[in-house]
DNA sequence: CAGACGCATCAACATTTCTTGATGCAAAAT
DNA sequence: ATTTTGCATCAAGAAATGTTGATGCGTCTG
């Protein structure tokens, strides 16, 4: 039985939100291969630099990716863990067993 | 080897869209134990009645809800199998296995 | 030290998304 | 036949989100 509070259905919306942005999946989608510096990632997707930080500033408070700072390159990597959570997420929201047993019952129920 | 258009990533980000909304995360909650009537909604969530409609448009055009009209009322439940391809496009953006065996490597790569 | 570089952040604006109340329509109910 | 009910849809406004160019700060390079 899991009760879900607001402050989880925030969170839920929070973490859906950062993936609901064509740029954002993009970044991910070069984060899969490893780390990336925000001038590889402007190089890639030809995107303005300020652009970027602010979606990878997104993703951070999402808690999808994590940053490491090095001379003046900041490096963005994927958070492990954090996309299976997003899996496990989603499947929380499945139906549950018994809708598909008790329903099909003609008109109104 | 999945080549990603950009029409997948419009898709992908729509499907996030739909549940990137507090009130949208509620309605698929209370759709995950069967069919419900925009009524029931309204009542359960105290939410009025155009705003649900709204919201319930936009899960049906993201293809995570579907809606069948009976009499003046119209059920929506939830599309089976909808939550899972969610799921799976959450899995397919993790990090590549190579991924974390190449990497560590001290400062700036 | 003086420049160049990588990045975050800000302000201004554009765009999108959400909310609300009104209107309309089709299907009961009377 | 008229009224009521359940819902979609619309217009208008409010709020959130994304974009762009400018500015500033720390760090490397010469």
């Amino acid at each position: 039985m899991s009760t879900t509070t607001s402050a989880d259905l925030a969170r839920t919306a929070r973490l859906f939100h950062a993936l609901s942005d064509e740029t954002r999946l993009r970044i991910v989608q070069m984060l899969q291969r490893g780390e990336c510096c925000v001038c590889d990632l402007t190089g890639a997707l030809g995107a303005a630099q300020s652009r970027l930080s602010f979606h990878l500033k997104t993703l951070r408070e999402a808690g999808l990716v994590s940053d490491r700072r090095c001379g003046r390159w900041v490096y963005y990597s994927l958070v492990p863990g954090a996309l299976d959570e997003l899996s496990e997420l989603a499947l929380g929201l499945r139906p549950t067993e018994e809708t598909w047993t008790s329903q099909g019952e003609g008109c109104c129920r």
